[in-house]
DNA sequence: TACGACCGTGGAAGCGCTTCCACTCACGCA
DNA sequence: TGCGTGAGTGGAAGCGCTTCCACGGTCGTA
C-alpha cells in the first residue's frame, strides 16, 4: 500500500507539503505541486480516507437512517438523497429501523463526528430524549418527513394534502367517504397518516358531515391489511361510495378489495390515495402527490450546504408543494347517497 | 470526546488492558474486566470507529454497489442485503452507479480495504480490465445477478427463466409470441434481459416456430418506452397474440399498452412478466418468480461468512431457483392463431 | 528452596494522515 | 549593507486505537 511517505519521497518533498497538495493549500509554489502530482499518478496513490478521517476529526460519510421496509415512499426518498450526494464527495451509509430500540440505538450512536459527519432522518420523529442529543450533538441533522424542536425539517403539509383530496371528493358529491390508514400509536411514530386524516376529519366536519366510526380504519402499513379492512368495510350493506387511503400503497389494497368485491372503480366506489409513487399512474389512481424524490434531494443538499457552510442549520421548516392528481379512480357517486 | 486513556485513568489500568477488554481477549482476569466495564458505562465511552479501523487496517463496513436508479429490482434485492447486514457489526455503504465511468471509478476507488471490507455489487458484470482488479484486490467481493472470471456470483438461471415463460405460453397455444426487452448493447452491460431473450429464442425454435424481426423489441429499462414499444407492436393488423417481458416493470409497460388498445388481458392478449416485484400479485401478473430479497441476503451472508474466515471466496456460482407464478395475464389465444 | 513457566498487565510503537511550528531563503526597503 | 518580511517547506506531534514486547508476580515442580 502506497502511503504519503512514499509520495514525498518519490517527489523529494516533505509529507507535509504532500498533504497540502492533496488539500488544495494555496501555500504550495506550482513547480512542487506538479511534482508531487506526478509523483500521485506513478505511484497511483490514494489517500487512505480512515487516517485522514482519524486526523481531521470527521469521516466524510453521510448516515442517513430510514425505515427501509415499512415504506414504498422512503425507496423514492432515498432515491432524491443519492442523487444529491452522487456529486459530493460524501460517502452515504445507510442506517435501516425497524423497531424503536433500533432507532434509539442508532440515535445515541450516530451523534459523533468519527461516525458520520451529518444525519439525515427519514419519517422518523425522534422521541423528546433523543431529540436533545440530536440537537445539541455537533452532527449537522436534517429531518426528513417529520418534526422535532430546534432540528430542521422537510416536510409536506400532510394535513393539508388530506383537506385536498377530502375536498375533491366532497365536490364530486360525495358525503360518505371513508378512511384508512396508520395506526395513530404505530411503533415508530410515524405521523404522516395521523396528519392526513386529521385534513380529512376538519374537511368533512365544515363540510356538516359527521364521520362515522366504521368509516375509519387503521392498520399497518401493508397493501394486503389495507385491502382486509377494505373489503370489512365494503361487506356492509350501507357502504361509504368513496374512500381516502393515505398512502398510495394502501390505496392499492383498497382497489383490490373493491375488485374482489364486484365493484367497478370509480363508478361504484371512488378512491384517493397519497404520495403518487410510481406505480400509482399505472393503475390510475387519484392521488396526491408529494415531491418523494425531491424532498430527499433537498434535505441532502441542506446538509450538505450546512457541512459545508460549518455551521449547524438551526430549527427551520422547508416545506414542499402538494398537487392532486386526478386520474381515473375518482367520479361522482353513481347512487344518490343516503340521507344522512 | 472520551477517549480510551480516559477510561485507563478511570478504572487505574493501562490503555492496552482497555482495549483488550474491547476486543474480547481472554488475557485479561475477571476482576479488572469488571472494572474497565464500569468505567466504560459510566463515562458512556464508545470507541472512535476511525481510530479502530487504522489500527487494525480495515473498517467494518460493507460497499454495495448498485444501479439504483433503474431497476425496481435493485431495490428488493437492497432489502435483503440491508436484512442480512442487520444483525452484523458492518455499516452498510452505498455506492450509485449510472454510468461506466462511475462504475468503474467505484470498482478501481473500492477496492481496499481502507474503503470497504468487503464489496457486494449487484448487476454489474465488471469489465475484464476491473475484473482482475477486483479478483486479486484482497477485498472479499461477491458478485449477485451477474457472473465474472474468479469473483464468486449470486446467479439465477435467467435462460431457463425464458425458457419457463415461453413454455407456459406455447402450453397454452401461442405461436405469436413477442418479446420485449432491455437493449443487448445497454451502457452497464445488464445481461439478464439478454439471458431471457435467449431462453426464448430457443424455446420457440424447438418448438419449430419462427421468431419474426418485429415480435422482439428492446428498449431502455423504463415502463413507459415499453409502452410505447408495444404500442407499436399491437398496431399492426397482424399481431402477436402474446407478449413476454423481460421484467415485471416492463410487464406493466405491456399491460398499459394492452388497455390502451382497446385489448381486454389475457383474452385478446397473454403477457408474461419476470422477477415478480411486489406489485405484480396487485396486477395479477403472470411471472417468473425470482427471490429477489433472498438473492440479495444470499449474497450478503456469503460476504459475511468470507470475512469471518479471513479467506477469500473462490469462484462459485450459487444458483437460486425460478418459479412460474400464474395469475391472470395469461390464457390461451381466443382466435385460432395465424398459421406460419 | 530455587528455578522456570506462564498469566496478567503497562506502555511504547505504529497505523497514515493533518497541522502546527520552526526554519530557510529571496526579496524589498531603509 | 543590513534587517524585516513572507512565501515555501520539512518535520514533529498528535488524532485514538491495536498490538507487540517486556516485566512482575504467582504457581508448580524438582
Amino acid at each position: 500500500m502506497v502511503t504519503i511517505a512514499d509520495v514525498a519521497a518519490h517527489a523529494g518533498v516533505g509529507a507535509g507539503t504532500v498533504s497540502r497538495v492533496l488539500n488544495d493549500s494555496p501555500q504550495v509554489s506550482e513547480s512542487t505541486r506538479a511534482r508531487v502530482l506526478a509523483a500521485i499518478e506513478v505511484l497511483d496513490y490514494r489517500p487512505n480516507p480512515l487516517a485522514r478521517g482519524l486526523s481531521r476529526g470527521r469521516c466524510q460519510t453521510l448516515g442517513v437512517v430510514v425505515p427501509f421496509f415499512t415504506h414504498a415512499s422512503a425507496v423514492e426518498r432515498l432515491r432524491g438523497v443519492v442523487a444529491a450526494l452522487d456529486k459530493s464527495l460524501y460517502d452515504l451509509v445507510l442506517f435501516n429501523v425497524e423497531s424503536p430500540v433500533h432507532r434509539d440505538e442508532h440515535f445515541t450512536t450516530l451523534t459523533r463526528r468519527d461516525r458520520a459527519d451529518g444525519l439525515l432522518i427519514m419519517s422518523l420523529p425522534p422521541p423528546p430524549a433523543s431529540l436533545h442529543r440530536l440537537a445539541t450533538s455537533g452532527v449537522p441533522i436534517v429531518l426528513l418527513d417529520s418534526r422535532g424542536a430546534g432540528v430542521p425539517a422537510v416536510v409536506t403539509d400532510d394535513v393539508e394534502g388530506g383537506r385536498l383530496a377530502t375536498r375533491h371528493l366532497l365536490d364530486l358529491g360525495h358525503e360518505r367517504i371513508a378512511f384508512l390508514g396508520d395506526e395513530p400509536g404505530n411503533p415508530l411514530g410515524f405521523t404522516s397518516s395521523s396528519a392526513r386524516e386529521a385534513g380529512y376529519r376538519e374537511t368533512m366536519e365544515s363540510a356538516g358531515l359527521a364521520v362515522r366510526p366504521g368509516d375509519v380504519r387503521h392498520g399497518p402499513h401493508v397493501r394486503a391489511v389495507a385491502r382486509d379492512l377494505t373489503r370489512a368495510m365494503l361487506a356492509a350493506p350501507d357502504r361509504p361510495t368513496a374512500i381516502f387511503a393515505a398512502s398510495d400503497t394502501q390505496a392499492l389494497g383498497v382497489l383490490e378489495a373493491a375488485r374482489a368485491a364486484g365493484l367497478t372503480v370509480p363508478r361504484d366506489l371512488s378512491v384517493v390515495g397519497f404520495d403518487d409513487v410510481e406505480v400509482s399512474s399505472y393503475a390510475g389512481l387519484t392521488t396526491v402527490r408529494q415531491p418523494l424524490f425531491e424532498s430527499g434531494r433537498r434535505a441532502a443538499e441542506l446538509l450538505l450546504e450546512s457541512l459545508a457552510a460549518e455551521e449547524p442549520l438551526g430549527e427551520a421548516e422547508y416545506q414542499l408543494d402538494l398537487e392532486l392528481v386526478v386520474r381515473s379512480t375518482t367520479a361522482a357517486p353513481a347512487t344518490t347517497p343516503a340521507a344522512g
